[in-house]
DNA sequence: ATGCGATGGGAAATCGTTCTCCGATGTGTC
DNA sequence: GACACATCGGAGAACGATTTCCCATCGCAT
């Protein structure tokens, strides 16, 4: 019952630790009488490898880190799900740290993975410039694949749905539906999607109306914020609210009812990200739905592709950034 | 830049290895010069203990193994949270694991962190049968805690909300709010959340209307299934709906908003978990608030106190079912 | 017969800590 | 002054795997 080892499995098939181990491992050929009498001693005793020592052995832990800024951020947990399943079945067990949205927490989570020996990072930084500084000295010690936000350019690998490729499907799809006054409820945060998306609105919002691209309020990526934005622009009487996310959407919408607003008639509700809240709102959000699985897919691709490469950014070529291509949901919301 | 290890530390403080582990550890007093000797060559050479090294020698990793259902249940990411934050304060790292409602996922995800010899496992186990093999062969090599449900009496220690309890604070809240003729839209599934809220629904509903307790549904617990209970029982104009949990409830919401009953004027419904859509449905859902931060520092102090008892229950007594006192937060929805 | 390469197996070093012995040096007491 | 005793430090054995040497054996060609 208690711990089978190398050692045992070696004395009950009478040969050496070494033979046993290069059976189990495959790591070269050994007779075929000598393996199969290991492996039924392994069996039958019940062997399990110890990943401890083989960590230790190996220098590798077959770890990698997730640090993200607020698991009960609505748009994470089908992502974490991803990600589990992607680095699982890259034979990757997963270790998870929610840092509540504070750089400061997240540096000091990022290293005690460090310390934990960690192979690689996943990394979503809380705020584009304040992670930074963790996130390159932690990119100088692993492979560090950054995702959803970025980090400023070739601090490490990232992948990112293309935020500003996303605002424009939203743009050209409200222009096709005859809005002209839209207003944009963004988030004033440094974090690279508050900042694309807001930059991408403003770059395309000019084609609907010249005066388009000024319409913008700034607060958080909340509910709250939603709601408290459209008391502030509702008296102008826009025909389209562009959120910068679905939390904001919602609470426009919310608030938007309660005062009456027809929606979609009178004015249109956009979100961005396609959270599962999003579809079950009333009316449905009209969102931009992100790749998910693909954005955990080419993660783990980047990963394993650095990892092979022997470790950290420098001895495989410059960082990559990966964007992929979001796709518009029109529903009821506009 | 390559590892410093404390053998670097101890030829560069000119003493053993055996004493710069036990100035770092503070596992036995040691001079006060030689200290502060060692201390600045560790501090000099900015040496990190490595944990996959201490935790072979140690046999602890420091880790625990969290396996849940499905990250995406909207009730769950708060938990987590909570957990992760909890563990962390003691000093413990999480391995996460989502086993897609799976059971047999679930064992084997269970058994890699066993062979990754985490000191514990958190648990939320699929379902309250096909689960009990696995953990409970876990709880005789770890010590084991359940959360949010259960499986099976003395397998393991558990923490939970009283189930029963919030059943009845919704009772007797539609109770006094003369509703008479509930329905009750509830979980086939064999997870102990679903059958002791059902039993707890079917035991106190007698008090509003004898027949209540036979007017019963039972789907899974999610928002698809909520839309279509209502279809089923609105023929029968019940003056309330009662639904095992927030999923059901908004589905069930949105369903009776498009048949164009009134509620909570006609009917009244509820819920049951408070997940952040609750609050945000329209109209907001009553629901019973799930004390989710005391649910994880219990486990975590269950934890803690299995551990020091030194391993798995065969050592300590015998496994202890903590129930956790429901709050019923009354909204719009009846 | 000798040499040579391939093949299968074992002994032992190694990974970086912790921890158990042991020995050496005081310190206090009778 | 001697003896018990605490205190501090070092040497070295674990922990459980992997991996590097090295040796023995065998087949085969010279």
């Amino acid at each position: 019952m208690a711990e089978v080892t190398l050692k045992d499995v070696a004395r009950a098939s009478g040969c050496s630790v070494a033979t046993v181990s290069r059976v189990l491992a495959g790591t070269r050929p050994v007779g075929a009488e000598t393996a199969r009498t290991v492996r039924e001693a392994a069996e039958r005793l019940g062997y399990r490898p110890n990943h401890v020592a083989r960590a230790l052995r190996r220098r590798a832990t077959g770890t990698v880190g997730l640090v993200l800024p607020q698991i009960t951020n609505p748009f994470f947990p089908a992502l974490v799900q991803e990600l589990e399943h992607a680095l699982h079945a890259a034979g990757r067990a997963v270790l998870l740290a929610d840092c509540d949205d504070d750089p400061a927490t997240e540096a000091a989570r990022i290293a005690e993975f460090l310390d934990r020996q960690v192979d690689a990072l996943l990394l979503i930084p809380v705020d584009e410039r304040r992670s930074r500084e963790a996130v390159a000295d932690a990119a100088r010690r692993v492979p560090v694949v950054l995702l959803d936000r970025g980090c400023g350019p070739g601090v490490a690998d990232s992948v990112a749905v293309d935020n500003a490729a996303g605002m424009q499907l939203v743009l050209d799809h409200l222009a096709a539906a005859g809005r002209r006054r839209p207003w944009f409820v963004g988030a004033a945060g440094t974090t690279t999607t508050a900042a694309e998306r807001r930059a991408a609105y403003e770059a395309g919002a000019a084609a609907l109306d010249p005066e388009a691209p000024g319409r913008v309020e700034l607060g958080d990526f909340s509910v709250a914020w939603g709601r408290a934005a459209v008391d502030r622009i509702w008296p102008s009487r826009p025909d389209a609210v562009v959120c910068a996310n679905d939390l904001i959407a919602v609470g426009a919408l919310q608030r938007l009812r309660q005062l009456g607003a027809d929606v979609p008639g009178e004015v249109a509700v956009t979100g961005f990200d396609d959270v599962p809240l999003a579809g079950l709102a009333d009316p449905a959000l009209t969102t931009v739905r992100q790749p998910v699985t693909e954005l955990a897919a080419e993660a783990a691709r980047l990963l394993a592709e650095r990892s092979a490469d022997g470790g950290p950014s420098d001895g495989a070529g410059p960082s990559r950034a990966i964007r992929l291509a979001p796709q518009l949901l029109v529903r009821a919301s506009g």
